[in-house]
DNA sequence: TTCTCATTTCGCCATACATCGAAATGAAGC
DNA sequence: GCTTCATTTCGATGTATGGCGAAATGAGAA
């Protein structure tokens, strides 16, 4: 039960749920989702470590930076079902639609280029 | 994207969650539901409204008592699909087992005496 | 080793929410 | 119409959580 609350708060706020149908089209950097929501870096990690907990998204670690992806068959059943739902229910949202055309944009800039402008936050 | 929100938020409480797994059985009214948790009225009424309000649950009126059920067709397509997660997710939860062995002593006892023991609270 | 820098952790603040008791509601019976 | 009583609403309180900035972390470069 302890597990399976642990991804219903995860799905509990708007901006987690945004970022996993982000990651719905392949796996993103900390700071390329943190350019996506014009938030603070610490605010985003906190968020990836709320979905990281709940098995939601798996991380990598490559040159500087830090990828996540939406977990696959490393997670249990309940764990892929709900992204499933979640997908679904969300597939033809306003919002999860700007926001993947954003990611096109981001996703043409340089790494070093976005770190660089979040310094200043 | 609100009505999807409003529907993890209602399931980001256990108590909520337990409810539900509850009404698996078939409806409940209030009073039972109060009992089963040890709660107050007021509480358990606030947490159905939550569910109601996501569309999970549906309620009607008969004699003095309030009854509240899953939702079936009435439900979009985002909440059936939710209980169904829920339902499969909890199915073999000891919590619920718990729960539900309780609902089945509850439902033995007469409504009116279960309200009486609930006017102290 | 030391420096750099993306990310994470920590401390703080404001808001949201679970819970309760008390008061309001409203339908059924007298 | 008045009373009863299950339920809901309201108001207050404590806890949980989202957000930020600052400091810590830690891996790779120099």
């Amino acid at each position: 039960m302890r597990e399976f609350m642990s991804i219903t708060k995860a799905l509990a706020d708007e901006t987690r749920v945004r970022i996993l149908m982000a990651l719905r089209g392949g796996e993103l950097c900390v700071c390329q989702i943190t350019e996506l929501f014009g938030m603070a870096p610490s605010t985003v990690s906190k968020h990836l470590s709320v979905l990281f907990q709940a098995g939601l998204v798996q991380s990598r670690k490559a040159d500087r930076w830090v990828y996540y992806r939406l977990s696959g068959r490393e997670a249990d059943a309940t764990a892929r079902a709900a992204l499933a739902w979640v997908a679904k229910a969300n597939a033809q949202e306003p919002q999860i639609s700007a926001d993947n055309k954003r990611i096109k944009q981001i996703q043409k800039t340089d790494l070093t280029e976005i770190c660089k402008r979040q310094g200043k936050m």
